[in-house]
Parts: C-alpha cells; structure tokens; sequence
DNA sequence: ACAAATGTGTGCGATATGGCACATACAAGC
DNA sequence: GCTTGTATGTGCCATATCGCACACATTTGT
C-alpha cells in the first residue's frame, strides 16, 4: 500500500517512472515488467473532476482509462433522456471496453464519481499494444465479463427492491469505492442513478437520516452509521461484493 | 422449481454437414474455411427442448452451445428464487461466454424458449481450440460485448417501463428468433421472465387479448397482431433491434 | 368417471412510487 | 443588504403493482 495517497495530494507519474507499483489501478499493477515497459510511456496522468463524463452514450471512444482512485459510474441513457446506472467501475477496472473487442463507439454513459486520478491511454495506441500484451487482454476481458455479470446483479435489484433498500446499497458501494464517509451527492443526482424520481430520493433519504445512519446537507451525504445502512440495504450490497471476490480469483 | 436439465439426444453429423452453409449458427457461418475445419470434427448436433436448462447458475460449464435456431433467456436468480431475464441468445450468438474469458463456472442461469438445435462443443475443446481460431475467438468476445449491451438495455426497461410493455415486448422479441406465431408460455413462466407476480402477468395478457392482439389458451400464446404489440411495447423492442444491427457491422 | 394437478381470470386491500406543486433553506453573486 | 438559482423537505392524489385469496377451466393420472 503505503507508496501512493489515496486523497490529498496524488502522486505525479513521471513518464521516467517505470515502476508499475506506483499505480493505483489494479489491472496495471498486475502487469509483467515486459507488458509494463510497452504501455508506460504512453500513459497520461489526468485528474479527473467531479460528474466529469469519460465517455458519452453514442459517442466514438478516443481514449482509454485506467482509475487510481476514485469511482465511475455505467449508466443507460433512454431516449426521452431518464437513466439508470448500471455498472460502477473503480480501481480494479477500465473504462473503455469496447475498444478492446473491437467497437468504436461507446453504448454507454460513464462518468465519474468524485475527484480521481487515472492514467488515460489513447485508443489508437492501446489497440497497436494490445497483441503485443497479453496479460494486459486478458485482464481487461476478465474485467468485461465481470462488469457484465456485475450489470446483470443491479438490473436484478432495480427491478426487484425498492428505492430506500437501493439507496442504501448504492451508498455502501460509493463509500466502499470512494474512501470517504461524506460523499458529494445531491438527490437530483442520485435519481438518475437509481432510475427513480428526485421525490422518492428525498423520502427515502430522510428515512435513513431519521434512523442516524446518514447525515444529509445541501450536495453531501454523510455516512455515519455504516453497519445500520448495510441492514438497510438489499442483499445486493453481499452479493455483488461476492462476485468481484469470485470472478477476480477463478481461473481456468 | 419446475423443469430439471435433460440432455438433448446427439445426432450424429452425416459428411454433408462438413460444410458450414448447412449450419444455422451465424458464428459458426462466418467462420473462414481454415477453423471450420478444426472445429466442426468437434461440434455435436443436439435437439434442445422447451425449458431446457443449459446452465445453472453456480454450475460450471461443461459444455458450449451454438444455437441453429430457437432461443435461449439469461437469467439472474436471487437467492430467494425471484428471477428476472436479463439477455436474450439466438442463433446469431453462443452460450457459455465465461469459458472464453477462462472462467469456469455460469453466474447465471440460461434456459431454452421453444425446440431448437445446436451444436454442442465441449469446454476443454474450445479453449484448446480458440488460440488457433483468432476470427471464433473475435467473433465470440464481440458477442460478449453485444450481450453485456443488450442487457443494460433490458435493465433500464425493466426499471422503467410497466408490465404491459415489457410483456408486448417480450413476446415480440420472443417472436421474432423463434419464429412461430405460437409460443408455449405459461404465465407463470412469463412472470418469471418480466421479475413480475403471476396475477400481474395475467392483468396485462388480458388487455392484450381483449384489444385483439394476442390470444391466450392455457400455456400457449399466440400472436394476432403484430403491429398492434409493437405499438402496445416500449421503445427497448426498437432499440435492442438497432443496437443488433450496429453491433453486427461496427468494426473498429 | 373421478380425483388431483395445473393454468388462468379475477377481486380486493395495502403499499410503493409516480407526478406534481410548493415552501423552505442555503449558497453565490451583486 | 438584496436577488437569483439551486437543493431539499413535504404534501397530495393517481396509479401500478404487490400480496393474497379463491373460483373456474383444462389437463393428467388412476
């Protein structure tokens, strides 16, 4: 752990720096030293912002991006404009799958989640390297078939459990992801991401906040009773944290 | 639960059948000469019955199948048992994805919709057999990537959209790979589908009937009117239809 | 023929959420 | 100070669905 600050001041990937462990994204740590060397160079620090969008649902895919920190969310954008999320992607993945297999365009929205950093990689690049990396492919494939059966885990509980029990297990899931207990949040937001209204967001959240499991001021939520949210939350929360676990480990 | 796995009868391939033009399977179709013939030695043709269970979910996989015809769902299941569809395969993909990412096991249940026919492939074939077939391999990883698209899709219409819509749906896109105005359906089996209740199925089948567009008898529908339930469903018919095409002419 | 199992239609109260409106509270800028 | 915009809490009614229950029809097995 200990060689990289998670929050505060990020450390700066010098292009000099060929030490993989100075990352923070878990599919480039697990790089060999011989794949490391070939996609160093090309790799760009960039901090990301706050609701920054990475890559807009249509949209052709210019860059690669391996998280640090931070959290970013895969959302489904309808055509009269109503989403729901359906994926979150942290340090352990990548965003910009499509690329990997081939697509140009990204069917998805993904923003991020709080203030991050990663490491972006141009597609053009990171399709010339991809061949020439095969741990790097694999992963980034185990990673693809996770996400998915990580989509199908929430499309379950969104059409299952209802919206205070989703609201709980979606702040579990940021707080497990972002490190921090207060998290930036306004309910107009959250809405969009539980496919639900702004209404039904704010009366679940005064739920919580009545049973002292949250605290909620203008645009930050504060997790102050984490066991009691998991109570509050769905079965979910367990179960998509039990696949990360199982799919990261299983091999063939 | 009701229906248990039972293994369709192989059938032996006469020499005709060497060649890939006889074969329904679009991957199997677009695969060049030089890997159908690795394969095809290799393919077992087996009947698949209504409601047959291909894999279970926590199971690990024996066995790939390329659909001919008919169709398979994607389901997710709950612990307690609650289930909702979360893909939909035909003949235009494959089931058993996890093995070619090198996983083991299906986290979710896949089950047959009407008769069919496929060609089975034992699991340690196909990964011995996939470093030498790069246009199979390809084709399989972008399938993957069409799947994990189509069921964020169904994610979002789940959440959203009401039962009526999602059933008109349903029976439209279920219409459309198996090709039969007649499908073997109980509501029961529907309501598994839509991660609905019973009753709330019948409600929304009896307004579909009543309006002319479908008849119900006991465990079959039929199709009446097919243009009536296209206006009856949500948009997600549309756009799944379109993320099909784009997804099957999109190179990079 | 009879009983049992299965599939379907229907009804009803309870509940969660949609859809909308409005008041309040806070923040930012002038 | 003031204004403006944004975030939140709340209330109200309509509606979709849940959660059950039960009647009835059809099929299946004896």
């Amino acid at each position: 752990m200990g060689s990289q600050s998670i929050r505060g001041a990020p450390v700066r990937l010098s292009k000099r720096e060929n030490d993989s462990s100075q990352v923070g994204n878990m599919i480039l740590r697990g790089l060999p030293p011989a794949e490391w060397v070939q996609i160093f160079p090309s790799l760009e620090f960039v901090r990301l912002r706050l609701h920054q969008v990475l890559h807009e649902a249509g949209d052709s895919i210019k860059s690669g991006y391996f998280l640090n920190d931070g959290m970013s969310s895969v959302l489904t954008v309808q055509p009269d404009g109503e989403s729901v999320e359906v994926g979150l992607i942290g340090r352990e993945g990548f965003v910009g799958l499509p690329v990997i297999f081939g697509f140009k365009t990204s069917a998805l929205r993904i923003i991020t989640q709080g203030d991050g950093t990663a490491n972006r990689l141009d597609v053009g690049i990171l399709q010339n390297l991809l061949p020439h990396c095969p741990v790097l492919q694999r992963q980034l494939q185990r990673f693809s078939m996770f996400l998915g059966i990580q989509s199908t885990q929430l499309a379950a509980c969104n059409r299952l459990h209802d919206v205070e029990e989703r609201l709980a297990r979606w702040l579990l899931m940021c707080h497990d992801r972002i490190g921090s207990k207060t998290l930036p949040l306004t309910q107009e937001f959250l809405s969009q991401m539980l496919g639900t209204r702004r209404s039904s967001v704010s009366v679940a959240a005064a739920v919580l906040q009545r049973a002292g499991m949250i605290s909620y001021t203008r645009g930050n939520v504060t997790i102050l009773n984490k066991s009691g949210l998991e109570d509050a939350a769905c079965d979910c929360y367990d179960l998509i944290r039990q696949q990360k676990s199982r799919w990261q480990s299983e091999t063939s």
